[in-house]
DNA sequence: TTTAAATGCAACTTTTCGGTTTCGCAAATT
DNA sequence: AATTTGCGAAACCGAAAAGTTGCATTTAAA
């Protein structure tokens, strides 16, 4: 099994979950009740985004509330990095050219 | 087929293809000679990209340079603002820690 | 004008993925 | 004590994905 934080965010419902529970922890129940889904098939995803470490759990009596585990998606923000670096140099390059064609 | 940005870089051959040629462009055969995979995976793999708009091709003779459609990686980033928004104020709220502390 | 090279595409196979159903367990409620 | 509720895990299924093989096409080279 893969695994990585790029292979939990390919998902759709997954992405809606990390965004739903980014703002405050849910129990499984609760948050299945956000989509057309059962709480079995979002436990499934909640495990595949616990085992990649992009969200934890907090027990309380029988109920177990998921939060983000924002640092985790940082490691996107990483990997942008090298993209990012590239597009901006484009973006003053084009700055470069609208200065050349004014004077 | 979904094929989104997402889903695109999901693999990573594919992310690492499209690390490569952000670079600069690449044929195919040139690509795949980076990997160890054939020529028609990788080939498989660019129409993915392709599809999602995330590459575009230059046909030179009988060769096809593929190279990144960097715009589109903002698309990722576009999502990661949202998060980006939290790990800010988290940081904000550090910041305000320590400066009570301080004083 | 043959021959070789670069490529895309389609068919096929194997693996993975996402969802459903069923079950068992532990905590709450009656 | 019996029942309900919230949960995870396992077994199963269909669909999609990823890789392999073979072939057709176009262009360059001999």
């Amino acid at each position: 099994m893969r695994r990585d934080i790029f292979q939990a965010i390919a998902d759709p419902t997954r992405r809606a979950i990390i965004s739903l529970i980014a703002l405050q922890a849910m129990t499984p129940k609760t948050i299945a009740e956000h989509f057309d889904t059962t709480r079995q098939a979002v436990s499934k995803h909640l495990r595949i985004l616990t085992e990649c470490e992009l969200i934890k759990q907090e027990h309380k009596g029988r109920e177990i509330y998921y939060s983000l585990e924002i640092d985790k998606m940082k490691e996107i923000d990483k990997w942008l990095e090298q993209f990012r670096k590239i597009w901006e140099t484009k973006f003053n390059q084009l700055d470069d050219l609208l200065a050349t064609i004014k004077n």
